[in-house]
DNA sequence: CTTGTTGGCCAACAGTTGTTGACCTACGAT
DNA sequence: ATCGTAGGTCAACAACTGTTGGCCAACAAG
């Protein structure tokens, strides 16, 4: 079982993709024109079409996200909270297509569904096995969910100065408490 | 001093308000149309421009917000976490002006800087009222803002369904903790 | 009654958007 | 040599955008 040989047409696949990321993620997506993608990866808009179908499916196909999230086992459970801050600043600060997608979903139906789904799928499995009650998991992923994308809507969106001249070890040591917390502590 | 009279034109420029603020709330600032906001005042879209010049125009006086924050000498310091996560919650359930910047501000330079306005002119203050040592007042006043409107963008406008379901009294017996330690404990 | 102003509508403009289909070109297989 | 196809450009469409200016009706002041 080989891989299928690499097309000629992969790289231009690949540019657009690279582009649209960059572009949904800089501009949302109404602002992130067809045109706009295509002129950065050097290509005619109806290409665009013709691998995509569309503008949505070109997001679809652009904004695909793995929050690569540690197996919960696989660490202690009195430090998840530093853990989850951590790799959290490290997706946000290694990936634009979480901001895209965060923009995105602030002003686009499809783009808030997305987002949805990956809470759904991705953190809450993670919630139902660190959390002490798995009855509570769906509100403490949430309650963590408010913090961490708080967060990230202040930095790297809204660019709050105070919030981005944060250093990395102070948001870590502020906010991993927090998280901690609403994962693991008894209900209030 | 009395008022000037009211013009017969008012009622219009209110309704051309009103209905902006509703739809940018609901559909972000491009989506947003003037032929649509004119559509629901139930008038020319011409009118928009007359009374407000332009589409920029129209959003800044559409969405003028004040936070009515209380001051800082007015309650007990110890609580102060949960006045205030209390009030952000009235505010984002009387107000749709808040939803409307916040999805604005997510994808438009303008509307993020309206949003770094509003912390500066108003949240800043109470912090360096409430703080212990006044230099660290923005770095505090910035996170009790990650957790603050992380709740808002996962409650009003991404809307997901745990962080919907949770009730308003667990959302203050949870986050009034944190912004209180953001704001008044000791540096970790 | 006339006249000026206020509040409003209509039609159009110029630009941009997503999207489409006709056309061209290189090139590997036959 | 040729022929099909993959990869790509070009020009255009129809819809929609913010925006403009001209025209009309009501109405209050003279």
């Amino acid at each position: 079982m080989n891989e299928t040989p690499r097309r000629r047409s992969d790289d231009t696949r690949d540019a657009i993709l690279a582009a649209a990321r960059e572009r949904f993620a800089a501009d949302g997506y109404e602002r992130a024109t067809i045109r706009a993608i295509a002129k950065d990866a050097r290509i005619d808009p109806s290409m665009v079409m013709r691998y995509y179908g569309n503008k949505e499916g070109l997001f679809a196909a652009a904004v695909s996200v793995d929050l690569r999230l540690p197996e919960p086992g696989s660490l202690p459970r009195h430090d998840i909270g530093r853990a989850l801050v951590s790799h959290f600043l490290d997706l946000w600060e290694e990936n634009e297509v979480l901001t895209a997608l965060l923009r995105v979903g602030a002003t686009n139906q499809a783009g808030a569904e997305r987002m949805q789904g990956i809470f759904r799928d991705q953190v809450m499995p993670v919630a139902l096995r660190v959390c002490p009650d798995p009855e509570q998991a769906p509100a403490r992923a949430a309650l963590a969910a408010t913090q961490l994308l708080g967060l990230a809507l202040t930095r790297y969106v809204l660019r709050f100065p105070p919030t981005v001249a944060l250093a990395r070890e102070e948001i870590v040591a502020w906010l991993a408490p927090t998280v901690q917390r609403y994962l693991t502590a008894p209900s209030p």
